[in-house]
DNA sequence: TAGATTGTTAATCGATTAACAATC
DNA sequence: TAGATTGTTAATCGATTAACAATC
């Protein structure tokens, strides 16, 4: 347990498909697995697994395998999602809506603690069973209640100026839905963000860059399984 | 114009933030920008961009830079985006209907032409200035329109089913918001996957690895600006 | 012409894959 | 013991950075 090699942002990010897959393994009552099985599901390499998984420390043993309950929590461990990390949400738009009810929060390291909205019409409401509140108030709350991290579904005009605010009260992981790269220029922060414009341009190049070449010996961004089946 | 090296899909990824700046500098009046400038604003290297832009072929002019609306349609056009591919969205529950309403399709190379759900109490409801339609009606819509893209906002159980309903449709591009790694075992298929859950995940993880370390000499998987402010 | 900045090649760095000895 | 499969080192591949000649 424990190796501490620093683990790269790609292995960061193979990680919740681990996550994901062996908690699958584990409801299917399956209680082990090699590194080959995993890579043949994963679409990657078993080679690949190995080493990720080595970055911590040697969860398997030769001959056998790896114990799926033991490397799942291993993994839950690392991804930190005991933290119970608490957290806002600013903007109740549609898209600030979706995800307080689609996300899974609380499974995933995260307690959402309130939400704010600017809008009137919106201050007031019901959402995800909290009482959305004026971001007027939003100093005040981090300043009464510790905010460890920040949902962003602002638009993309005060996405940045909410953003400091929130820093200044102590906030230091965001989680950004704006149509905005947050430049939050203090060394001490950790931002994700989701760009789903960016994104869908991403399968429009694709797209068209697949038509171009029609199939066939592309030199296109994606056709193999690998890449398809991870981010 | 176009040097047809195989473009990777790091610099893909790449492409709608160059798309977006520039779009910025465009409203602002300014026309001409060089890789150093581009480089300081977007926290990457001047040497990366150059490299990128030169997957495609030389737009820039020595001494000069790169002026701003060619390298704007330029790359706009290797996205794709004057494409208009038709797309159809399954799935408008929360998430699906966010997605209508705050993603710009057109602007991104597609048109949204209509809109599916299995719950008859979501039947027959607008949304996005349509009507949403009986899923039971997909394969007999994909016959009589030409369908080239699918968003699924549909629940992990239902989703690989539908996709391979949809891939018999021809439909060969698909926008993936399931929790379900879409394993479309067909080579001539372009998935982008948004793993909403995963994202979140990553965040836990790489503020949890932030702490352990405290700032500082960290092995961290992210302080840098390059990071923060990419994908 | 002198200055600036590209296009492009070479050097470096990191991530993935292959191979195999260690060991259950 | 024989077979399996890991942990780990070495080889390969790709992506990023540095450097500089070409040229506007």
């Amino acid at each position: 347990m424990s190796k501490s090699n620093k683990i790269s942002m790609s292995v960061v990010r193979r990680l919740p498909r681990y996550y994901r897959f062996l908690l699958e393994l584990k409801s299917n009552g399956i209680y082990r697995v090699s590194s080959q099985a995993l890579a043949e599901r994963l679409g990657t390499s078993a080679s690949q697994i190995r080493q990720d998984l080595n970055c911590f420390g040697g969860f398997g043993q030769q001959g056998y395998g790896y114990d799926v309950p033991k490397l799942f929590d291993e993994i839950s461990g690392i991804l930190g999602l005991d933290n119970q990390y608490t957290a806002v949400l600013l903007g109740v738009g549609n898209l600030g809506r979706a995800i307080i009810n689609h996300v899974d929060f609380e499974s995933r390291g995260f307690k959402l603690t309130a939400v704010f909205d600017s809008n009137p019409d919106i201050i007031g409401t019901q959402a995800g069973g909290m009482t959305v509140r004026d971001v007027a108030g939003l100093k005040e709350h981090c300043q009464s209640v510790k905010v460890d991290a920040a949902v962003l579904c602002l638009p993309k005009e005060s996405a940045q100026q909410v953003a400091d605010n929130l820093y200044q009260c102590g906030v230091r992981g965001f989680w950004n839905f704006s149509h905005y790269d947050l430049s939050l220029k203090y060394g001490d922060v950790v931002t994700e963000n989701v760009h789903l414009n960016d994104s869908l341009m991403t399968l429009c190049c694709c797209m068209t860059e697949f038509r171009k070449k029609d199939g066939a010996e592309s030199s296109v961004p994606q056709p193999t399984a690998k890449e398809k089946a991870s981010k």
